[in-house]
DNA sequence: GAGCTCACGTACCAATCGGTACATGTACCA
DNA sequence: TGGTACATGTACCGATTGGTACGTGAGCTC
């Protein structure tokens, strides 16, 4: 029932280890804004004491939660492997994978955390490092190891992921699955061919 | 050097609508998250207690500034008139318009507000009624009006607003004017024509 | 077995929060 | 001129916050 991928992978007996688990969970679910220590403790069980112990600070817990999301997200598409399918295929399995159900409170996470981060607060605004490079520079790269011109590759590629991250916000707001559904048809059809 | 619109503009004597104003710029300002009814009362001249007395509630404020940023954003095109010149065009002023670097404030705080309503924060999610539909409606029916598929000019016009949420995010994110311009004109070229 | 590190519980702290009680001043209206 | 609605200032309230002081016990090492 666990929705993050652990690295060390569950029964570590790291205590920090199972706390950020943890945490990553509530978070996921309740969110990140109005979060406190103390709430968060008797959630998954420990004493905000032992959250400061472990991670310094809110803000030191805060950063910890956040650099799992983002780690999280970057491998999410690790094993799309876009050379085995035409690249409007590559687009649809992308697309279907971003809007699996399981995924939505990452997403909201990830929206939530933006905002934030766009407004400054402290341990958010890492998250902006390459928020766009991370995900433009792969795909435009591999448009131009293919002959792309690599202007219009990366053109492209920052508009594909505006329109994944804009369809995004539309899916979660509306829940209108088969709306966005169409609408990203119409842009994998017209700008994808 | 106000940067929202006023409606029964300035110097009028209802001190809850002077509050509301004072209000807004503050919070376009520092964001809305780590709000207090203190500090936003001593960096607007007033007291929290006046705040309480003319909003009711802290989040009867909030709900009053949400509102107030929603209304100004759902006018910011009013005037567009997209008849007097070619659809590209009008895309393309569209997206000078919301780029604007005066409107960046209002920008941010309407993904933050976003983000907040997507976790279920109490006075935000009256914001997602419609966040969608108030933009595509209008764009789809002018399509339709003029021989438009029904259902592909929704698809197109909700790809619209999903591209120009997308890419604000990115500009606001990277500061990068170009790279999102040269985006938006992928755009404009390869699936408006 | 002395000493030390790590993990943890209890109890506390000062600060800040949203909200309220109460008194006061001012303007208008009878 | 008396009354009344509105606006405001001061002072307070209980609750909650992040963070800390301090003691303790388990396990490991010399």
């Amino acid at each position: 029932m666990r929705a993050t991928a652990n690295p060390t992978d569950e029964a570590t007996d790291d205590p920090r280890a199972r706390l950020l688990d943890a945490a990553v969970e509530h978070v996921l679910a309740h969110g990140l804004s109005d979060l406190s220590l103390r709430e968060l403790a008797t959630a998954i069980g420990t004493s905000h004491r032992m959250l400061i112990y472990h991670f310094g600070s809110k803000s030191g817990l805060i950063v910890a939660v956040i650099r799992r999301v983002e780690e999280d997200q970057r491998h999410a598409l690790d094993d799309l492997d876009p050379a085995s399918r035409p690249p409007a295929e590559t687009l649809r399995l992308m697309w279907r994978r971003f809007t699996s159900p399981a995924l939505a409170p990452h997403e909201r996470l990830f929206f939530e955390i933006y905002g934030q981060a766009l407004q400054g607060r402290p341990g958010a605004v890492d998250l902006l490092d390459g928020i766009i490079e991370s995900w433009v520079a792969p795909s435009a790269q591999y448009a131009i190891d293919r002959g792309a011109d690599p202007e219009i590759a990366r053109a492209d590629a920052r508009l594909g992921v505006a329109v994944t991250r804009g369809l995004l916000l539309d899916w979660l707001a509306t829940g209108d699955r088969a709306g966005v559904d169409a609408a990203f048809e119409r842009y994998v059809t017209r700008v994808a061919r």
